[in-house]
DNA sequence: CATGCCCCCTGCACGC
DNA sequence: TGCGTGCAGGGGGCAT
């Protein structure tokens, strides 16, 4: 699934052609994904105009001209499909070029703007969700209420982790990958800044504050590493795994980049070290890191 | 409140 | 070729 980069990448596949656009007619192929789609879900829909659309955690946020926002998840493997209209034919929901090698089985909803561009929603495994919210009610939906500060924003400082894990039992890998901390880490993104930190995943998250509460040299290094792999990962549009694209078709390349997400088994890439990347499990997740420089 | 485990679902790689 | 097993980027819900 898409993590905090690839949604981001989506995102940016996705504005030009979203963004300003009315949506001339929605189509809902099954009655639900992770959650039950909205009440009436087409009629809300058609006819708003997409005035932005934005990111919080994981989630797209479509902010429409009716004053609600549709709140999209993409789950494990969620992903959008731009279909661009054929020059000269009128175009048809359901009489579009399918282009990704995606299974049209699990084509579950189609946008079609007004301007002939169709934007398909595909997901196998059906963890995504798609949600109806008034934007006033939007920061206090449980499904945002509880989320922790956006990683690329100012408020992830190293006072902010050591106050968060200040009596922490848990260990770091299960504190990072709290969306109720940093909203928007998944598993590759914590293993990688982890590395980065020179951490190890199975050091109890208290770690990063000292007696008093103060952030310790850990937690210094920990912004920086999440910071950093994420902004890298955007920047090289994202990781694909197995067969997941951006929206414009396009394939990320950060997953070439992968210190140790992965790499079980292989060398540690930290100059100078000899450790070779090993894989755990915690929380029933794969945890990859280097025994040696991770401490 | 914090923590850990189960589950939702499909596809794919692997070993036999 | 077929079949069983384990694994996959998330996160809600529940028991403890």
């Amino acid at each position: 699934m898409p993590e905090l980069p690839e949604v981001e990448t989506v995102r940016r596949g996705l504005e030009p052609v979203l963004a300003g656009r009315r949506i001339a007619r929605f189509e809902q192929r099954r009655p639900d994904l992770r959650f039950p789609f909205p009440e009436r879900f087409a009629e809300r829909l058609e006819n708003q105009t997409i005035l932005t659309l934005g990111r919080r955690a994981k989630y797209l946020l479509a902010r429409l001209s009716s004053g609600e926002v549709l709140v999209m998840h993409l789950g494990m493997s969620g992903r959008f499909t731009i279909t661009l209209p054929h020059q000269g034919k009128p175009q048809l929901l359901g009489d579009y070029t399918y282009d990704t090698g995606a299974d049209p089985a699990h084509d579950h909803v189609v946008f079609m703007m007004e301007d002939g561009v169709t934007v398909t929603y595909n997901d196998p495994r059906r963890f995504g969700c798609m949600l109806l919210i008034s934007e006033q009610e939007l920061d206090e939906h449980p499904l945002f209420a509880g989320l922790g500060v956006e990683p690329l924003g100012n408020e992830l400082t190293p006072d902010y982790l050591a106050t968060k894990a200040r009596g922490r039992k848990a260990d770091l890998k299960a504190f990072l990958m709290d969306q109720r901390i940093v909203a928007g880490l998944g598993n590759i993104y914590v293993c990688e800044a982890l590395y980065r930190a020179g951490l190890s995943p199975k050091r109890v998250a208290s770690c990063l504050a000292n007696g008093s509460g103060w952030p310790t040299s850990r937690a210094e290094r920990l912004v920086p590493a999440i910071r950093s792999v994420l902004q890298d990962a955007i920047d090289a549009g994202g990781s694909t795994l197995r067969d997941y694209r951006q929206a414009d078709g396009t394939i990320g390349g950060f997953q070439h980049t992968f210190s140790v997400y992965g790499r079980e088994g292989e060398p540690c890439l930290t100059p100078g070290c000899r450790g070779i990347v090993q894989r755990i499990v915690q929380g029933g997740r794969s945890t990859f890191y280097c025994g040696k420089c991770q401490r």
